[in-house]
DNA sequence: TCAAATCTACCTACTGATAGGTAGATTGTA
DNA sequence: TACAATCTACCTATCAGTAGGTAGATTTGA
């Protein structure tokens, strides 16, 4: 039996990555759990403190993930970033569906403070992730690159992400296979 | 002298780009513009016949920039390319601004069904004139490339976007700037 | 061991603020 | 004088959040 606290970060979470921060309500995530607005209330006394609880659970997973990873001698550089990619084209199967940190940054003016560091984070730590990737990759001769890996991981990562937007609006899911398709040859 | 309906799209396109339709309101375009709340309504009688108008004027003003360059025999591809690359910088030189559709795109779901043709038509069109540029560019010998022009197009369109967004939440300029010094570095 | 105290989860009913939008009077100008 | 632009005053819906309370499980202490 999963309990009425995480209900409410699965409703909340899936909403802000399909409809938005701002376009979202404590009415609207108690019609989703089958409760009533102030009970959503009673387990997370504002929308500020629900934001930052989806966005800190949502960092975590991916965190512990990518350390298993790397922490695995047994995988390569090309399985890393195959696994990096795997939640992106998982989000784009569901329609509307962006990664949560991209749909936050699209509104940070509209966010409480609290969040914004958190978004900011979140940014950063997958663009190091990704750079780590590529580093490592090229130093054991599985990927060849004539750039920084630095700009690389700007570059692969804002495409990624805008993938996913853009892909939002257009429904054409190829927008964000093309781009993997891409990053993979062009680091052969 | 620049009329009341100007100064509104303009107010309701600063706006939209730096906080994204859902958190803009005909009070806040109000105070903005100077005038009172129904004033506006006067001129766009819903919100969803203002966003209309906001992103009509935005494509068209892109629209005839494009098909001048276009019809220029002296421009190059890469005249073309730095054209094309020059609003993306104006727009992250301002604090939390994005390109207009890309606010859009954010939120689609939660925008009137009016706009969402428009937002869609926007990056189609604009993915057509990247890739006409490259295709241009790689037949006239001014650029180097293996992918399709297409697949290519998608890539750098959605690395501009993203760039811009995550630039939003980071407040860091360089993310963008990386980000064109590597598609040019790819074409070359 | 049994009852009082406390805690958790949820409820109904409300507040003040703000949203989009309307009705109708007033003002400025050609 | 006629019309567009602007105004004040208002509407209803919805927002985040509060007040005050109920039911039932758990903990505490004589």
């Amino acid at each position: 039996m999963i309990n009425t606290s995480t209900k409410i970060l699965d409703a909340a979470q899936e909403l802000i990555q399909t409809r938005g921060y701002s376009a979202i309500s404590f009415q609207l995530i108690a019609e989703q759990v089958g409760i009533r607005k102030p009970s959503v209330i009673h387990h997370f006394p504002s929308k500020a403190s629900l934001g930052v609880a989806v966005i800190e659970r949502y960092r975590e997973s991916f965190a512990i993930q990518m350390r298993s990873i790397k922490a695995d001698p047994e995988k390569t550089a090309w399985d890393a970033l195959e696994f990096y990619f795997s939640p992106y084209l998982a989000f784009a199967e569901t329609p509307n569906r962006v990664c949560l940190c991209g749909a936050l940054a699209g509104e940070v003016l509209a966010l409480p403070k609290e969040m914004h560091s958190e978004v900011k984070d979140f940014m950063e730590s997958h663009q190091k992730w990704l750079e780590d990737i590529f580093r490592t990759g090229r130093k054991n001769g599985e990927f060849q690159f004539d750039e920084t890996p630095l700009r690389l991981s700007k570059t692969f990562f804002s495409a990624l992400q805008g993938a996913l937007l853009i892909k939002r609006s257009t429904g054409d899911l190829s927008q964000l296979k093309d781009v993997q398709k891409v990053i993979r040859r062009l680091l052969r």
